[in-house]
DNA sequence: TGACGTCAAGATCCG
DNA sequence: CGGATCTTGACGTCA
Protein backbone atom coordinates (compact mmCIF):
# COMPACT_ATOMS: atom_id res chain seq x y z
CA UNK A 1 0.00 0.00 0.00
CA UNK A 2 1.45 3.34 -0.88
CA UNK A 3 0.33 7.07 -0.29
CA UNK A 4 0.95 9.67 -3.28
CA UNK A 5 0.43 13.27 -4.18
CA UNK A 6 -0.41 15.21 -7.02
CA UNK A 7 2.09 17.57 -9.42
CA UNK A 8 3.42 19.69 -6.87
CA UNK A 9 5.87 19.32 -3.92
CA UNK A 10 5.49 21.86 -1.67
CA UNK A 11 8.78 23.84 0.56
CA UNK A 12 11.44 22.14 -1.68
CA UNK A 13 14.02 24.40 -3.19
CA UNK A 14 14.07 23.87 -6.45
CA UNK A 15 11.07 21.80 -7.39
CA UNK A 16 9.18 24.43 -9.14
CA UNK A 17 7.41 23.79 -12.46
CA UNK A 18 7.31 26.59 -14.94
CA UNK A 19 5.05 27.65 -17.41
CA UNK A 20 4.28 29.87 -20.33
CA UNK A 21 1.25 31.11 -22.49
CA UNK A 22 0.64 30.95 -26.05
CA UNK A 23 1.29 34.28 -26.92
CA UNK A 24 5.11 33.45 -25.74
CA UNK A 25 5.77 29.81 -26.28
CA UNK A 26 8.11 29.01 -29.29
CA UNK A 27 10.03 25.62 -30.21
CA UNK A 28 13.12 27.24 -28.04
CA UNK A 29 11.16 27.99 -24.96
CA UNK A 30 9.41 25.16 -24.87
CA UNK A 31 12.45 22.62 -25.13
CA UNK A 32 14.25 24.87 -22.16
CA UNK A 33 10.93 24.91 -20.18
CA UNK A 34 11.00 20.76 -20.46
CA UNK A 35 14.26 21.23 -19.64
CA UNK A 36 14.05 22.95 -16.33
CA UNK A 37 10.72 21.05 -15.26
CA UNK A 38 12.64 17.46 -16.15
CA UNK A 39 15.75 18.76 -13.17
CA UNK A 40 12.46 19.95 -11.29
CA UNK A 41 10.90 16.73 -11.66
CA UNK A 42 14.18 15.06 -10.54
CA UNK A 43 14.38 17.06 -7.38
CA UNK A 44 10.62 15.66 -6.61
CA UNK A 45 11.47 12.04 -6.94
CA UNK A 46 14.65 12.53 -5.07
CA UNK A 47 12.36 14.41 -2.19
CA UNK A 48 9.70 11.38 -2.50
CA UNK A 49 12.75 8.41 -1.81
CA UNK A 50 14.59 10.30 1.44
CA UNK A 51 10.59 10.44 2.75
CA UNK A 52 9.36 7.56 2.12
CA UNK A 53 6.99 8.50 -0.51
CA UNK A 54 6.38 5.85 -3.19
CA UNK A 55 3.80 7.22 -5.74
CA UNK A 56 3.60 10.18 -7.70
CA UNK A 57 1.37 12.29 -9.95
CA UNK A 58 3.40 13.92 -12.34
CA UNK A 59 2.06 17.12 -13.39
CA UNK A 60 0.57 17.24 -17.10
CA UNK A 61 2.22 20.44 -17.62
CA UNK A 62 5.67 18.71 -17.14
CA UNK A 63 5.79 19.72 -20.84
CA UNK A 64 4.55 22.90 -21.46
CA UNK A 65 1.93 22.52 -24.71
CA UNK A 66 2.92 18.54 -24.48
CA UNK A 67 0.03 17.78 -26.54
CA UNK A 68 -0.03 20.46 -28.89
CA UNK A 69 3.14 23.15 -29.62
CA UNK A 70 5.18 20.66 -27.74
CA UNK A 71 4.31 17.26 -29.40
CA UNK A 72 6.77 16.93 -32.26
CA UNK A 73 9.31 18.26 -30.36
CA UNK A 74 12.04 15.83 -29.59
CA UNK A 75 12.31 16.74 -25.42
CA UNK A 76 13.07 12.75 -25.00
CA UNK A 77 15.83 12.73 -26.89
CA UNK A 78 17.60 15.76 -25.94
CA UNK A 79 16.67 15.22 -22.53
CA UNK A 80 17.43 11.54 -22.75
CA UNK A 81 20.17 11.50 -19.87
CA UNK A 82 18.02 13.27 -17.18
CA UNK A 83 15.07 11.30 -18.28
CA UNK A 84 17.12 7.97 -17.38
CA UNK A 85 18.56 9.17 -14.16
CA UNK A 86 14.71 10.27 -12.91
CA UNK A 87 13.68 6.66 -14.55
CA UNK A 88 16.14 4.78 -12.78
CA UNK A 89 15.58 6.36 -9.81
CA UNK A 90 11.45 5.68 -10.10
CA UNK A 91 12.28 1.97 -10.76
CA UNK A 92 14.75 1.19 -7.73
CA UNK A 93 12.86 2.97 -5.41
CA UNK A 94 9.67 0.71 -6.37
CA UNK A 95 8.03 4.46 -6.95
CA UNK A 96 4.63 4.17 -8.80
CA UNK A 97 4.05 6.68 -10.98
CA UNK A 98 1.08 8.50 -12.97
CA UNK A 99 -0.84 11.24 -14.68
CA UNK A 100 -3.92 12.94 -14.73
CA UNK A 101 -5.40 14.85 -17.82
CA UNK A 102 -7.62 16.98 -16.61
CA UNK A 103 -11.48 17.91 -17.01
CA UNK A 104 -10.60 19.35 -19.88
CA UNK A 105 -9.38 16.00 -21.84
CA UNK A 106 -13.00 14.81 -22.72
CA UNK A 107 -12.62 11.74 -25.28
CA UNK A 108 -16.55 11.18 -25.78
CA UNK A 109 -17.14 14.47 -27.14
CA UNK A 110 -19.78 14.78 -30.01
CA UNK A 111 -17.32 17.38 -31.30
CA UNK A 112 -14.79 15.33 -33.25
CA UNK A 113 -12.12 18.39 -32.81
CA UNK A 114 -12.49 18.05 -29.10
CA UNK A 115 -12.20 14.36 -29.30
CA UNK A 116 -9.09 14.98 -31.64
CA UNK A 117 -7.51 17.23 -28.76
CA UNK A 118 -8.34 14.36 -26.15
CA UNK A 119 -6.05 12.05 -28.05
CA UNK A 120 -3.18 13.69 -28.94
CA UNK A 121 -3.54 14.76 -25.15
CA UNK A 122 -3.59 10.84 -24.23
CA UNK A 123 -0.78 10.56 -26.83
CA UNK A 124 1.39 13.03 -24.93
CA UNK A 125 1.06 11.59 -21.47
CA UNK A 126 1.74 7.88 -22.97
CA UNK A 127 4.95 9.29 -24.79
CA UNK A 128 6.37 10.68 -21.31
CA UNK A 129 5.60 7.70 -19.28
CA UNK A 130 6.72 5.85 -22.04
CA UNK A 131 9.83 7.82 -22.29
CA UNK A 132 10.96 6.94 -18.64
CA UNK A 133 10.41 3.26 -19.78
CA UNK A 134 7.85 2.85 -17.23
CA UNK A 135 5.97 -0.74 -17.22
CA UNK A 136 1.69 -0.56 -17.35
CA UNK A 137 1.43 -0.42 -13.71
CA UNK A 138 2.22 3.53 -14.07
CA UNK A 139 -1.02 5.10 -15.03
CA UNK A 140 -2.81 7.49 -16.84
CA UNK A 141 -6.42 8.87 -15.19
CA UNK A 142 -9.23 10.17 -17.00
CA UNK A 143 -12.66 10.71 -16.33
CA UNK A 144 -15.54 10.04 -18.71
CA UNK A 145 -16.62 13.03 -20.38
CA UNK A 146 -19.92 14.66 -20.33
CA UNK A 147 -23.55 13.34 -20.99
CA UNK A 148 -24.82 15.31 -23.57
CA UNK A 149 -28.75 14.38 -22.19
CA UNK A 150 -27.84 11.02 -23.87
CA UNK A 151 -25.57 8.95 -21.58
CA UNK A 152 -26.02 5.70 -23.16
CA UNK A 153 -24.56 7.48 -26.75
CA UNK A 154 -22.37 9.26 -24.47
CA UNK A 155 -20.70 5.66 -22.91
CA UNK A 156 -20.90 4.24 -26.40
CA UNK A 157 -19.09 7.08 -27.91
CA UNK A 158 -16.56 6.78 -25.26
CA UNK A 159 -15.86 2.92 -25.89
CA UNK A 160 -15.36 3.54 -29.96
CA UNK A 161 -12.93 5.77 -29.19
CA UNK A 162 -11.46 3.63 -26.63
CA UNK A 163 -11.43 1.39 -28.97
CA UNK A 164 -9.37 3.44 -31.38
CA UNK A 165 -6.78 4.16 -29.19
CA UNK A 166 -3.38 3.15 -29.73
CA UNK A 167 -2.07 0.19 -27.03
CA UNK A 168 0.40 2.43 -25.96
CA UNK A 169 -2.32 4.72 -24.44
CA UNK A 170 -4.96 2.11 -23.82
CA UNK A 171 -2.53 -0.43 -21.28
CA UNK A 172 -2.15 2.87 -18.95
CA UNK A 173 -5.60 3.91 -19.31
CA UNK A 174 -7.52 3.93 -15.94
CA UNK A 175 -11.25 5.44 -15.39
CA UNK A 176 -12.23 7.63 -12.27
CA UNK A 177 -15.64 8.48 -11.16
CA UNK A 178 -16.63 12.39 -11.29
CA UNK A 179 -18.28 14.60 -8.84
CA UNK A 180 -21.08 15.71 -11.03
CA UNK A 181 -21.09 13.85 -14.24
CA UNK A 182 -20.70 10.34 -14.57
CA UNK A 183 -20.84 7.85 -11.05
CA UNK A 184 -18.66 5.37 -9.77
CA UNK A 185 -21.64 2.81 -10.61
CA UNK A 186 -21.27 3.85 -14.09
CA UNK A 187 -17.90 3.82 -14.67
CA UNK A 188 -17.54 0.67 -13.33
CA UNK A 189 -19.84 -0.48 -15.94
CA UNK A 190 -18.34 1.29 -18.82
CA UNK A 191 -15.13 0.17 -17.35
CA UNK A 192 -16.06 -3.91 -17.77
CA UNK A 193 -17.58 -3.08 -21.21
CA UNK A 194 -14.17 -2.27 -22.38
CA UNK A 195 -12.00 -3.45 -19.71
CA UNK A 196 -10.07 -0.76 -17.96
CA UNK A 197 -9.49 -0.72 -14.64
CA UNK A 198 -11.97 1.89 -12.28
CA UNK A 199 -10.19 4.32 -9.83
CA UNK A 200 -12.80 5.01 -7.02
CA UNK A 201 -12.26 8.57 -5.53
CA UNK A 202 -14.17 8.87 -1.90
CA UNK A 203 -15.06 12.97 -2.72
CA UNK A 204 -16.74 12.64 -5.75
CA UNK A 205 -19.02 9.73 -4.70
CA UNK A 206 -20.09 11.61 -1.48
CA UNK A 207 -20.86 14.46 -3.89
CA UNK A 208 -22.49 12.36 -7.22
CA UNK A 209 -22.92 9.17 -5.45
CA UNK A 210 -24.18 5.97 -7.30
CA UNK A 211 -25.93 4.92 -4.34
CA UNK A 212 -26.27 6.56 -0.89
CA UNK A 213 -26.44 2.85 0.91
CA UNK A 214 -23.58 1.50 0.01
CA UNK A 215 -20.02 2.39 1.92
CA UNK A 216 -16.68 3.14 0.49
CA UNK A 217 -15.60 0.08 1.12
CA UNK A 218 -18.24 -1.37 -1.20
CA UNK A 219 -17.27 0.32 -4.06
CA UNK A 220 -13.34 -0.48 -3.60
CA UNK A 221 -13.96 -3.81 -3.01
CA UNK A 222 -15.78 -3.82 -6.62
CA UNK A 223 -13.52 -1.62 -8.33
CA UNK A 224 -10.51 -4.11 -7.30
CA UNK A 225 -12.54 -6.24 -9.08
CA UNK A 226 -11.26 -4.23 -12.80
CA UNK A 227 -7.63 -4.46 -12.22
CA UNK A 228 -5.21 -7.46 -13.02
CA UNK A 229 -1.84 -7.91 -12.92
CA UNK A 230 -0.43 -6.17 -16.09
CA UNK A 231 -2.23 -2.74 -14.02
CA UNK A 232 -0.49 -3.46 -10.30
CA UNK A 233 -2.28 -2.89 -6.78
CA UNK A 234 -5.30 -0.88 -7.43
CA UNK A 235 -5.81 2.78 -7.35
CA UNK A 236 -8.20 5.13 -5.68
CA UNK A 237 -8.39 8.64 -5.06
CA UNK A 238 -8.73 10.12 -1.45
CA UNK A 239 -9.29 13.60 -0.21
CA UNK A 240 -11.47 15.42 2.51
CA UNK A 241 -13.80 18.28 1.80
CA UNK A 242 -12.62 21.72 2.52
CA UNK A 243 -15.31 22.94 4.98
CA UNK A 244 -15.36 26.14 4.12
CA UNK A 245 -15.46 25.79 0.34
CA UNK A 246 -17.59 24.85 -2.55
CA UNK A 247 -18.80 20.82 -2.32
CA UNK A 248 -16.27 19.14 -3.57
CA UNK A 249 -13.46 21.48 -2.92
CA UNK A 250 -10.63 20.04 -1.63
CA UNK A 251 -8.89 20.28 2.04
CA UNK A 252 -6.66 22.24 2.87
CA UNK A 253 -4.44 19.55 4.46
CA UNK A 254 -5.47 15.38 5.14
CA UNK A 255 -7.06 15.72 8.93
CA UNK A 256 -5.21 12.47 10.44
CA UNK A 257 -7.85 10.59 12.49
CA UNK A 258 -11.13 10.82 9.64
CA UNK A 259 -8.31 9.75 7.39
CA UNK A 260 -7.44 6.65 9.69
CA UNK A 261 -10.67 5.51 10.07
CA UNK A 262 -11.77 5.74 6.41
CA UNK A 263 -8.36 3.31 5.79
CA UNK A 264 -9.47 1.21 8.32
CA UNK A 265 -12.52 0.68 7.06
CA UNK A 266 -11.49 -0.27 4.01
CA UNK A 267 -10.97 -3.87 3.00
CA UNK A 268 -7.76 -5.72 4.54
CA UNK A 269 -5.78 -5.49 1.45
CA UNK A 270 -5.60 -2.07 1.35
CA UNK A 271 -5.36 0.08 -2.27
CA UNK A 272 -2.56 2.53 -3.14
CA UNK A 273 -4.41 6.02 -2.23
CA UNK A 274 -3.40 9.45 -4.04
CA UNK A 275 -4.32 12.06 -1.98
CA UNK A 276 -5.77 15.49 -3.65
CA UNK A 277 -5.11 17.61 -1.07
CA UNK A 278 -4.18 21.61 -1.07
CA UNK A 279 -0.65 21.01 0.80
CA UNK A 280 0.25 18.12 -1.00
CA UNK A 281 3.67 15.98 0.11
CA UNK A 282 2.72 17.25 3.13
CA UNK A 283 -0.61 15.33 3.98
CA UNK A 284 1.33 12.26 1.82
CA UNK A 285 4.38 12.30 4.39
CA UNK A 286 1.64 12.70 7.30
CA UNK A 287 -0.22 9.84 6.22
CA UNK A 288 2.01 7.43 5.08
CA UNK A 289 4.40 7.99 8.67
CA UNK A 290 0.79 6.93 9.99
CA UNK A 291 0.55 3.82 8.41
CA UNK A 292 4.32 2.36 8.41
CA UNK A 293 6.15 1.29 10.47
CA UNK A 294 8.22 3.52 13.05
CA UNK A 295 10.15 5.56 11.46
CA UNK A 296 11.78 8.17 14.53
CA UNK A 297 14.73 9.83 11.99
CA UNK A 298 11.40 10.90 9.64
CA UNK A 299 9.12 11.83 12.64
CA UNK A 300 12.31 13.62 13.96
CA UNK A 301 12.84 15.77 10.53
CA UNK A 302 8.86 16.18 10.38
CA UNK A 303 9.27 17.71 14.09
CA UNK A 304 11.50 20.27 12.61
CA UNK A 305 9.38 21.10 9.32
CA UNK A 306 6.40 21.80 11.90
CA UNK A 307 8.31 23.34 14.67
CA UNK A 308 8.23 27.21 14.42
CA UNK A 309 4.10 27.13 13.20
CA UNK A 310 3.79 25.04 16.48
CA UNK A 311 5.65 26.99 18.51
CA UNK A 312 3.68 30.04 16.80
CA UNK A 313 0.22 28.78 17.74
CA UNK A 314 0.72 27.21 21.18
CA UNK A 315 3.86 27.28 23.13
CA UNK A 316 2.27 24.91 25.17
CA UNK A 317 1.87 22.04 22.71
CA UNK A 318 5.42 22.95 21.28
CA UNK A 319 7.14 21.71 24.60
CA UNK A 320 4.43 18.48 24.76
CA UNK A 321 5.66 17.54 21.37
CA UNK A 322 9.41 17.93 22.24
CA UNK A 323 8.20 15.81 25.61
CA UNK A 324 6.59 13.17 23.60
CA UNK A 325 9.23 12.63 20.84
CA UNK A 326 12.32 11.96 23.87
CA UNK A 327 9.63 8.97 24.35
CA UNK A 328 11.86 6.54 21.72
CA UNK A 329 10.40 3.31 22.48
CA UNK A 330 6.39 4.13 20.86
CA UNK A 331 5.65 4.72 17.62
CA UNK A 332 4.23 8.29 18.22
CA UNK A 333 3.45 9.24 14.90
CA UNK A 334 -0.21 9.67 14.87
CA UNK A 335 -0.26 11.14 18.54
CA UNK A 336 2.54 13.67 16.79
CA UNK A 337 0.49 14.28 13.72
CA UNK A 338 -3.08 14.80 15.98
CA UNK A 339 -0.81 17.02 18.57
CA UNK A 340 0.09 19.36 15.78
CA UNK A 341 -3.01 19.46 14.20
CA UNK A 342 -4.52 20.28 17.44
CA UNK A 343 -1.55 23.49 17.78
CA UNK A 344 -2.16 24.76 13.80
CA UNK A 345 -6.24 24.91 14.55
CA UNK A 346 -5.49 27.37 16.98
CA UNK A 347 -6.08 31.29 15.78
CA UNK A 348 -2.86 33.90 15.28
CA UNK A 349 -1.18 35.21 18.38
CA UNK A 350 0.43 37.97 17.83
CA UNK A 351 2.28 37.97 20.83
CA UNK A 352 3.00 34.28 20.21
CA UNK A 353 3.84 34.85 16.54
CA UNK A 354 6.48 37.53 17.26
CA UNK A 355 8.02 34.70 19.74
CA UNK A 356 8.65 32.23 16.99
CA UNK A 357 9.64 35.27 14.33
CA UNK A 358 12.33 35.80 16.86
CA UNK A 359 13.31 31.91 16.77
CA UNK A 360 13.99 31.64 13.19
CA UNK A 361 15.43 35.51 13.11
CA UNK A 362 18.17 33.77 15.37
CA UNK A 363 19.45 31.99 12.25
CA UNK A 364 20.65 34.93 10.98
CA UNK A 365 21.13 37.53 13.87
CA UNK A 366 25.31 36.71 13.42
CA UNK A 367 24.68 36.32 9.51
CA UNK A 368 23.03 39.25 8.59
CA UNK A 369 24.61 42.65 7.46
CA UNK A 370 23.22 45.69 9.37
CA UNK A 371 20.89 46.61 6.46
CA UNK A 372 19.06 43.65 7.05
CA UNK A 373 18.29 43.28 10.22
CA UNK A 374 17.14 46.51 9.83
CA UNK A 375 14.92 45.77 7.47
CA UNK A 376 13.82 42.50 9.42
CA UNK A 377 13.37 44.98 12.77
CA UNK A 378 11.53 47.32 10.28
CA UNK A 379 8.67 44.39 9.25
CA UNK A 380 8.90 43.27 12.43
CA UNK A 381 7.54 46.22 14.30
CA UNK A 382 5.21 46.97 11.14
CA UNK A 383 3.54 43.43 12.12
CA UNK A 384 3.51 44.57 15.90
CA UNK A 385 1.98 47.71 15.38
CA UNK A 386 -0.90 45.57 12.96
CA UNK A 387 0.93 47.95 10.03
CA UNK A 388 1.83 44.54 8.02
CA UNK A 389 0.46 40.92 8.25
CA UNK A 390 2.38 38.04 9.02
CA UNK A 391 3.31 36.55 5.68
CA UNK A 392 4.82 39.15 5.48
CA UNK A 393 7.40 39.08 8.24
CA UNK A 394 7.82 35.59 6.95
CA UNK A 395 8.46 36.60 3.35
CA UNK A 396 10.92 38.48 4.93
CA UNK A 397 12.44 35.66 6.58
CA UNK A 398 12.20 33.14 3.94
CA UNK A 399 14.79 35.80 1.45
CA UNK A 400 17.22 35.58 4.23
CA UNK A 401 16.63 31.80 4.46
CA UNK A 402 17.86 31.81 0.26
CA UNK A 403 20.46 34.25 0.97
CA UNK A 404 21.96 32.59 3.17
CA UNK A 405 21.32 28.65 2.27
CA UNK A 406 19.41 28.00 5.83
CA UNK A 407 18.53 24.62 4.46
CA UNK A 408 16.92 23.34 7.84
CA UNK A 409 14.29 26.66 7.40
CA UNK A 410 13.85 26.38 3.71
CA UNK A 411 12.27 22.44 4.34
CA UNK A 412 10.30 24.19 6.98
CA UNK A 413 6.83 24.74 6.82
CA UNK A 414 6.97 27.70 8.59
CA UNK A 415 6.41 30.08 5.54
CA UNK A 416 3.69 28.13 4.36
CA UNK A 417 1.80 27.33 7.09
C1' DT B 1 -22.47 33.91 -20.83
C1' DG B 2 -20.45 32.66 -16.54
C1' DA B 3 -19.09 29.03 -13.28
C1' DC B 4 -16.33 25.35 -12.56
C1' DG B 5 -10.74 24.15 -11.04
C1' DT B 6 -5.93 24.88 -11.21
C1' DC B 7 -1.68 26.98 -11.19
C1' DA B 8 1.70 30.16 -12.71
C1' DA B 9 2.48 33.81 -16.18
C1' DG B 10 1.78 38.32 -17.11
C1' DA B 11 0.07 42.88 -15.99
C1' DT B 12 -0.53 46.49 -13.05
C1' DC B 13 -0.08 49.01 -8.99
C1' DC B 14 2.62 50.97 -5.20
C1' DG B 15 6.22 53.12 -2.59
C1' DC C 1 12.94 50.17 -10.00
C1' DG C 2 11.76 46.09 -7.22
C1' DG C 3 8.34 43.99 -5.06
C1' DA C 4 3.49 43.03 -3.90
C1' DT C 5 -0.97 42.12 -5.62
C1' DC C 6 -4.44 41.55 -9.15
C1' DT C 7 -5.89 39.47 -13.56
C1' DT C 8 -5.50 36.33 -17.26
C1' DG C 9 -4.77 32.07 -19.60
C1' DA C 10 -5.81 27.21 -21.18
C1' DC C 11 -9.11 23.73 -21.46
C1' DG C 12 -14.81 21.73 -22.32
C1' DT C 13 -19.27 21.15 -20.30
C1' DC C 14 -23.38 22.55 -18.31
C1' DA C 15 -26.82 25.61 -16.06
Amino acid sequence: MRIGYACLTVAVEGADIHNCTLKTASPDRLLSLAGENFAALERMVDYNISNGIHMYRISSDIVPFGSSLAAELPWDLVYSERLASIAEKIKSSHMRVSMHPGQYTVLNSPNSDVVRRAIQDLTYHARFLDALQLNATHKIILHVGGKYGDPDSALTRFAESYRNLDPSVTRRLVLENDGSIFNISEVLSLCSRIGAPAVYDNLHNAINPADETKSDAYWVTLCRETWNSADGAQKTHYSQQNPNKTRGAHSDTIAIDAFLEYYHGLPDEKPDMMLEVKDKNRSAVKCQLCLSRRNQHLLETEWGRYKYSVLERSPQIYSDIRELLKDKSNDNAIVFYQMTEQALAQPEDKGRAMNAMEHVWGYFSTLATPAEAKRYQAKRDRYHNGDASLSEVKRELYRLSQRYQQDYLLGSYYFSL
